[in-house]
Order: C-alpha cells, then sequence, then structure tokens
DNA sequence: AAAAATATTTAGATTAAACTAAATTTTTAA
DNA sequence: TTAAAAATTTAGTTTAATCTAAATATTTTT
C-alpha cells in the first residue's frame, strides 16, 4: 500500500515529464514537492524498489508503466474532485487546487466511479484539464498557446497553463475563463505585448499572460 | 496543525466518552484505535500538552471544551459525508463508515460547511446519528433502546448502536432501516428473544439485536 | 581539456508515531 | 490486608520521511 508521499511523488513526476523530455531531473521534483534534493534521492530509491520508476544514478527518473497508472489514477481523482468542488460546491476556479490535493488521496474505487457517474462523466476539469476515464485514458485534443495564435484568427479559451491562484483569479478580473473567445488584434513587437479581443471587450495583456493561455483555433 | 493521528485519538475519547461515565481509560483507547496502550500512553501526553485532554497518570483522560470542540468537528465532517455518500453516491449504509473514515480528515471549512447546504443542512446521518450543526450544535432527541419498548407499544426504528457493516448488513437482510415501525409481540423469557413486528412482516430477533436497536416510542 | 559551477548522492541526524519488554501503579481477590 | 492480577507507564528500538553537510558526479565555461 501506499504511503501519501509516494503519490505526491509520482503525481509531480507525471507531470514534470508531461512538460518536458527525457528523464526527469531530481531537482526538478524537489522544487515541485518543495523537498530537498536529497530527499528526492531516497524516494526515487523507494519507487524504484517499488517498480514505479526506472531510476539510474545521477540519470534522473522514468515512470514505468505501473508509475504511469498509478499517476493517472491520482490526476483522475484529483480532476474529479475539482469538478466537483466548482460544479456543486460554489468553489472558485482558483480556490480547488488545495483542497483537491487532499482529496486525491482518498482510496475507494466506488467513490471515484460513483462520482464520475454524479458528474455526469465530465471530460474536463474547472482549468480545462483532461479527466482520465475508468480505463485512465483522456482525449488530449490540440491546443496551441495564445501566443501562437495568428493575428485576427478567432480562437476559444480551453485551458491554462498555470493554475495558481493568483494567475486565475487575474483572469477572472480580465473576465477570460474557458469558453471565452479570443482574437489577436495586434501584436507589439516592441515587448511582445498583445491586444486582444475577449468575448466583447478589448484589452492588453503581456506576453508572460498570453503563453500561459491555451486555445483552440 | 494536527496530524492526522491525533484527530483520531480525539474521535476514540470522544465516542468512548459518550458511552460511559468518568475518566477515559487508556486500554479502552487503545481496543477502538487498534494499538498498544503504550502509544496511547504517548498520545496522551501529547494531547495533554496540547490542552485537548487533561490527564493524569494512571488516572485516564477526558476532554477539555477545545479538545471536545476538536473532536466534535471530526465527528461533523465524518457524518456529512456518510450522508453525501448515501444520498448521492449510491452508497449502502453498511459501506460509508470506511470511507468516511478518511474524508473526515479532509480540512477546509469552505468544503465542509458547502457541502452541508448541498445536502440541505441534515440533522442526522444515514444511522440515525445527529450531525454537529456549524455552531458544533446538535439535536440529540431521546431515544430508547428496543429491548426497553414495552409489549405491544409501537415504535419507530431511529438509529442503531453497533454501527459494523456486519450488524447492518444483517437489518437490511430483515427489512429493518432507519424509519422502519417496531413493536414488540412477545417477549421470551426463557431466552430474552422477541417476536417483533417490523413494517408489514413479523420475525425473532435476539435479545442481542434489540439492545443494538435504537426506537422512538 | 582543465577549472568552475551545478547537480546529485551519501552519511548521519531528527521527528512523529508506532512497537516490545520491563518496571510500576492500581485494582481485585483471597 | 496482603498477594495476585490487571492496567499503565517507562525505556529503549523501529520505520518512514524529512533534513544538513560533506562528498562525488556531471555539465558548462573559459
Amino acid at each position: 500500500m501506499q504511503t501519501l508521499s509516494t503519490e505526491d511523488y509520482l503525481k509531480a513526476i507525471y507531470h514534470v515529464s508531461q512538460s518536458s523530455s527525457g528523464a526527469v531531473a531530481t531537482t526538478s521534483i524537489a522544487k515541485q514537492i518543495g523537498a530537498k534534493p536529497s530527499s528526492v534521492t531516497d524516494m526515487f530509491k523507494k519507487l524504484s524498489d517499488q517498480n514505479l520508476v526506472k531510476y539510474q544514478k545521477y540519470q534522473g527518473v522514468s515512470l514505468t508503466n505501473e508509475g504511469v497508472k498509478t499517476a493517472l489514477r491520482i490526476v483522475r481523482k484529483h480532476r474529479l474532485w475539482e469538478s466537483f468542488l466548482v460544479s456543486h460546491l460554489n468553489f472558485n476556479w482558483d480556490e480547488v487546487h488545495q483542497v483537491a490535493e487532499q482529496l486525491e488521496h482518498i482510496q475507494s474505487e466506488k467513490l471515484t466511479n460513483e462520482l464520475e457517474r454524479f458528474l455526469d462523466y465530465p471530460t474536463h476539469d474547472p482549468h480545462g484539464d483532461p479527466i482520465p476515464n475508468r480505463a485512465l485514458f483522456m482525449k488530449t485534443y490540440s491546443k496551441i498557446l495564445l501566443t501562437e495564435l495568428p493575428v485576427n484568427k478567432e480562437g476559444v479559451c480551453i485551458g491554462v497553463k498555470d493554475n495558481s491562484s493568483g494567475f486565475l483569479r487575474y483572469l477572472d478580473r480580465r473576465q477570460i475563463g474557458i469558453g471565452t473567445t479570443l482574437q489577436v488584434l495586434h501584436r507589439e513587437d516592441f515587448d511582445d505585448s498583445l491586444h486582444i479581443q475577449a468575448g466583447k471587450s478589448t484589452l492588453m495583456i503581456t506576453k508572460k499572460t498570453a503563453e500561459n493561455i491555451y486555445v483552440k483555433p
């Protein structure tokens, strides 16, 4: 049986490996988890003993098939709970993360599957991230960053890269959310800032903001 | 901040102190928690340092006001989650305990209060136990054991003393549940067994069964 | 290609929660 | 009211997850 902590590490390894190629480095997990690299090394060894990761000294880790499955089971629970909090318990999309971090560790297959049924088999969570189904399969539809959307072409916001509540609240203030229609009106060469149409209003956003918003063209 | 384990101990102390008078003995908690008495002593000291219990060597513990509050907050969460599992996630009343044991430790006041609102402020859980409200107050209406119900007087089943899934499934098979109308038709002097009317059917139950069923006359 | 910087691992210590075995206190019974 | 039994505590150990500091390996820069 897994302790909470090994689950946290597996999830972190999964997320880091999604947003970069090759093996996952000790330091990247240390940053993600908020632990010292030496603690991460210890855990890499433990996970390796359990055949959840492939580990070679000084070369980082990669998840085994079993490790991916375990990680996806946690991601599934995390995203289902986030969906529930927003759809039924009046949570805002910037408030759900911390609570879902706890709920994702609850062990009960029946609970997870019944929650999924109760929510009517959602495919995406409140941040636009796909929810693995019972077979741990998820549809990842093609998406591009707002920085890559050609000028004057319309797109729909379908997700965010940065899930921090600071960024999400900022988007709320700008009235940008999942489903908002976006269009780049002008790209400023000087500082890469963008003039955009967001729903009915026009506004200016920085490059940094734009590269944390996913759109479907 | 409390660890999971101190919460478990506080809840155990609360429950034991409800069903007996005076201080709570080390052994009774050891049995309840499934730990060795020496571990319980260690925890008693820790809880005492945090002013959650009053502890005197060899004399057991009693909860302080703060300790009672903390215990009631956990009981509140436990019973709200049990209610949710039964009312919305197709759990049977004998299946909820283990999962609620995990869910009761989730830390988020907003979650608890929103769950309560979502359930429309339930006053009792699926086993008939009262749910503390936001102010940690609960109505404990007067109830008697089925063994104390006078012969030929009608009563309604409003709870059970033994919450084990074995007993609950036994009651399911006998078609006895919360709300079932019960009436003692005959008390057998020889072995204290009871002939009862339960809803539309008559059946025989042992003394042991009867003294685990609460009724409202 | 050597030196410097960075990343990673090892060794040893710490903390919380448990344990066993032995010692002590309290309770029960003769 | 002692002796025996039961309950409780103490002392010392274990385990999992962390840490710091030192050692080692890898990568980058000159």
